[in-house]
DNA sequence: AATCTTTTCAACCGCCCTTGT
DNA sequence: CACAAGGGCGGTTGAAAAGAT
């Protein structure tokens, strides 16, 4: 019976639009706009159903759709957003102003299937250990984000705007130039190399209970919805690490095992490379190295990548 | 020129979330 | 609280276009 479910007219036309159809719909939503699509067809004169007609004009018909091929911008911005959020196409689209969701899944899978057909020859490089289960959803886009190695700042810039919706974006920098000239007050040092920096006038050092829970000391820095993200000269590039182990002593400090990505994309010891910071997604700021993580900010720990290597 | 194959991409389907009753 | 309608989204389809033989 359910011919087509979301429709209840009698002679509702499917398949391709006629210009005719167009015109109809174009002139309806020029004078009227949209605020209803299920009315849309009726008050147009139209044999479609709403969801129809939206589509058309959103994919189609919208004055300020971009046509045409992709740029090479635009293709890279693609890819690596893609590798950022994976099949989120609507969010893919929305950074990328004219272009649809459904412009973008077609070239992704026309792209992905040009990739596909010439298998890259067995390229079985170290896989990288299993970890934590809490961390285990986020390896995949972790993996995908060394892209960021090879972004200039403005598309990293966009990247990250995607990957965290946030009033405040994670940043990197390197901890060593932070401490440079520190004598004992670590975290005085980096607060003034962060207002320096970046406007931001503290940063919070979360501490642990008994319990292993995590206390958020009340927070009063700038990090709020007007503050801009910080675009610092001395950003490195951000690079995925893996948590292998943590552990709390008893001032409720914790030190983390890690392994991070080198520009050979191999997994490496983060001693070896010991600038890290974390960006506490969940807080909305960031945390020290003792921070305590969760399933919540595992996924948006990220390191920098010392520019000496 | 004709036919077969592959690619492209507009449109559809069903699921799911939100909102309203 | 249940239920329905509307619409957003991602996966999928299949006709048309483009390419190959």
């Amino acid at each position: 019976m359910g011919h087509h479910s979301c429709c209840n007219q009698q002679k509702v036309k499917r398949g391709l639009w006629s210009p005719e159809e167009d015109e109809k719909l174009i002139r309806y939503i020029t004078t009227h706009g949209y605020g209803c699509w299920s009315e849309v067809p009726e008050k147009a004169g139209l044999q479609r159903c709403g969801k129809s007609c939206r589509l058309r004009w959103i994919n189609y018909l919208r004055p300020d759709i971009r046509r045409g091929r992709f740029t090479p911008e635009e293709e890279k911005l693609i890819i690596s957003l893609h590798g950022a959020v994976g099949n989120r196409w609507a969010h893919i689209a929305s950074h990328l102003p004219g272009r649809t969701d459904n412009e973008i899944k077609n070239y992704w899978n026309s792209w992905i299937k040009k990739k596909i057909r010439k298998p890259s020859s067995a390229s079985s490089t170290n896989i990288t250990p299993s970890i934590a289960e809490q961390n285990a959803q986020f390896t995949y886009a972790q993996n995908q984000q060394m892209d960021f190695l090879n972004q200039d700042l403005a598309t990293k810039r966009q990247i990250q705007d995607t990957l965290f919706p946030l009033p405040c974006p994670p940043f990197m920098f390197d901890i060593g130039l932070a401490l440079e000239g520190a004598n004992g007050n670590v975290d005085g040092k980096i607060d003034q190399f962060l207002q320096e920096n970046t406007g931001i006038m503290n940063t919070e050092t979360w501490q642990v209970n008994q319990n292993q829970e995590m206390i958020q000391p009340n927070f009063t820095g700038a990090l709020d919805s007007n503050c801009l993200p910080p675009l610092m000269e001395n950003i490195e590039t951000m690079v995925p690490i893996e948590v292998q182990s943590c552990s709390i002593n008893v001032e409720g400090k914790m030190t983390l095992d890690c392994l991070q990505r080198n520009e050979l994309n191999e997994w490496v010891d983060t001693q070896q490379c010991p600038n890290f910071y974390f960006w506490d997604q969940a807080a909305g700021h960031l945390g020290g190295q003792d921070i305590y993580p969760t399933s919540s900010n595992m996924g948006t720990i990220l390191s920098s990548y010392p520019s000496s290597l």
